[in-house]
DNA sequence: CCAGTTGGTAAAGGCTGTTTACTTATCGCG
DNA sequence: CGCGATAAGTAAACAGCCTTTACCAACTGG
């Protein structure tokens, strides 16, 4: 009914069909357990270590959803908790080799499709759609702090 | 770490953000118990009444999914369900007075938005998104399917 | 030193969806 | 016509991911 909010649509289906797609293709690299969700928490890892309140912030929900999400991985084996040894409370959470390569397999399937989408619909296209997507979500975002 | 997914990112991003400074207009308007899972819905509608099993295939998403949805959407007075005529086991869905006023000012409000940046962001911008990123999602739709 | 802040965990529950398992009505066809 | 296959819908359980509320333990600044 009544031409709706596409837009909306088409950036949610789109980016919905592109994860999943990556997801796919890390699983048939044989991490099977690899999850969605998973991909936003990976991001924000480094090689040093990060505290999972700042993982909480990058990821802007509550530190409890990024400790949960920090612990199953921990438990697939794909991150690891370690001391920080600057604060006795804190704990840095580091991926493991396991996550590396499942992370890098996911890599290399993004920059496959990436290859492949560029060829089909043009390269210009994906930057576009990432530097205009950028922008769009650049003024939200400040729409969003009042 | 080793820069990731981010056109995936975005594209999640400014979805989300978009969804909801609408269904926060809507909500200013009065219709509190708004939700953001009701756009998608919602879009699918028509004045002669759409059966609860093609929402599910439009939403893509379970035939009780879509059941449970409506049922909510019935319960706030925002949809009725009646018999389909043609069909004893069937019924259909219709939009409500009410829902149709909260549709409106969802759709008034997505209008105020899209002047809004395109001001800010040039004119051409939205556009392009739509566009391209319609293009995008017809792709990956066709590689879903093999 | 101690009040306040910060890092983290625990438990319960909300929301949106899925899977599994039906019931009932319609349709195609021998 | 009758009957098996199919389609519309409901029901119940539970998965995934997040939140709120409530804590504890360690650090920090005055």
């Amino acid at each position: 009914m009544l031409e709706p909010n596409t837009l909306g649509h088409v950036l949610t289906r789109s980016a919905r069909l592109l994860n999943a797609r990556v997801v796919a293709a890390v699983h048939a690299e044989g991490f099977t357990e690899v999850r969605d969700s998973w991909l936003g928490m990976l991001r924000h890892l480094d090689a040093e270590g990060v505290r999972s309140t700042v993982l909480a912030e990058r990821l802007e929900v509550t530190k409890q959803a990024a400790g949960q999400l920090v612990s199953e991985l921990e438990r697939k084996g794909y991150l690891e908790r370690i001391p920080d040894p600057t604060d006795g409370r804190a704990k840095l959470v580091r991926i493991t080799e396991r996550g590396l390569q499942a992370w890098l397999a996911g890599l290399q399937a993004f920059r496959a499709l990436e290859t492949e989408l560029d060829s089909v619909l043009g390269a210009h296209l994906l930057t576009t759609l990432r530097d205009g997507g950028g922008a769009l979500l650049a003024h939200l975002e400040t729409l969003e702090n009042h």
